[in-house]
DNA sequence: TGATGATATATTGCGTACAATTAAATTGTG
DNA sequence: CACAATTTAATTGTACGCAATATATCATCA
């Protein structure tokens, strides 16, 4: 028997599962702003930067036109952004924040707090934890980079 | 503005991003054994308990019925699985593995050290990110059982 | 300039995820 | 024992997430 091939001597298990369950933690808090948790994240992107590319939000958060272009759509109908092709470049289309979607900012200032408090890890593990994922992250994105 | 609501300062994020890059990881590792991530680890709870309840499954996994169910379902048509009710408790259903699905063990041999070549962190760093990661799902536990 | 390749978004198809609901079987209780 | 409460799967509906493909636009250069 293969024991790196049991479920509790997994590394990638415990990431998926924790990913998941964040994600579970977000909703109530999210639910009442009317978001889902990956709108939320565009929403960041947007509180940020107010006016960017599909593509450049695609950078940022790691999603491709399928999943933005209807989740986009979505949240353009719901008056938070709105979608312009660039004069410069016909191909790009730009999303930007609208006032009600700037005003979702205020609502949405305790979610963080509340949900540091719901992750019961102390400031220094999560700063580990930080690393330890940017760090993977940055290595795919290497991986990535060797394959162009 | 609210610096905890920018993406950099958010720690799911990361966690978010990570988890979904490390299945991606996989599917290429999976896809001569004709499995999904999720399939693979339902795989791997059968590999060690060679025969085990849905309801069992979904606690070792995270996963509810309306994951399951159809998963399932398309395994048994692979002809990985067999699936039947209980005689017990006829509200439970019992996924055995067949003979076609434990070959695939073999094949799958492989695949943790694959992985773990393209996770490119130190075996020190591993176990960190294994605990805290199993130090939040822990929580989530407590938390989830809080409420019944 | 016109063919060719690259880029940005959209679309399609498939496979999760999960909340909410339904239906059937079992358990607990008066 | 009857019946309400619980448990287990299945179903329904919504929303990702990504590969593969299509389409339109832009860049390059022979």
């Amino acid at each position: 028997m293969n024991d790196m091939l049991k479920l509790r001597n997994q590394l990638c298990f415990p990431l998926y599962a924790c990913a998941k369950e964040v994600v579970r933690q977000y909703m109530p808090l999210l639910e009442p702003l009317g978001l889902t948790y990956t709108q939320y994240i565009a929403m960041m992107v947007l509180w940020e930067h107010k006016s960017i590319s599909i593509r450049d939000i695609g950078k940022l958060l790691y999603l491709d036109s399928g999943t933005l272009t209807p989740m986009l759509k979505k949240m353009e109908k719901a008056g938070l952004i709105t979608r312009s092709r660039s004069k410069d470049d016909e191909r790009v289309v730009i999303i930007t924040i609208t006032q009600k979607g700037e005003e979702l900012h205020d609502a949405a200032g305790e979610i963080p707090l509340k949900m540091s408090q719901c992750v019961k890890i102390d400031s220094e593990e999560a700063q580990q934890l930080y690393t330890l994922l940017n760090k993977m992250i940055e290595n795919f994105n290497t991986l990535q980079n060797e394959k162009l």
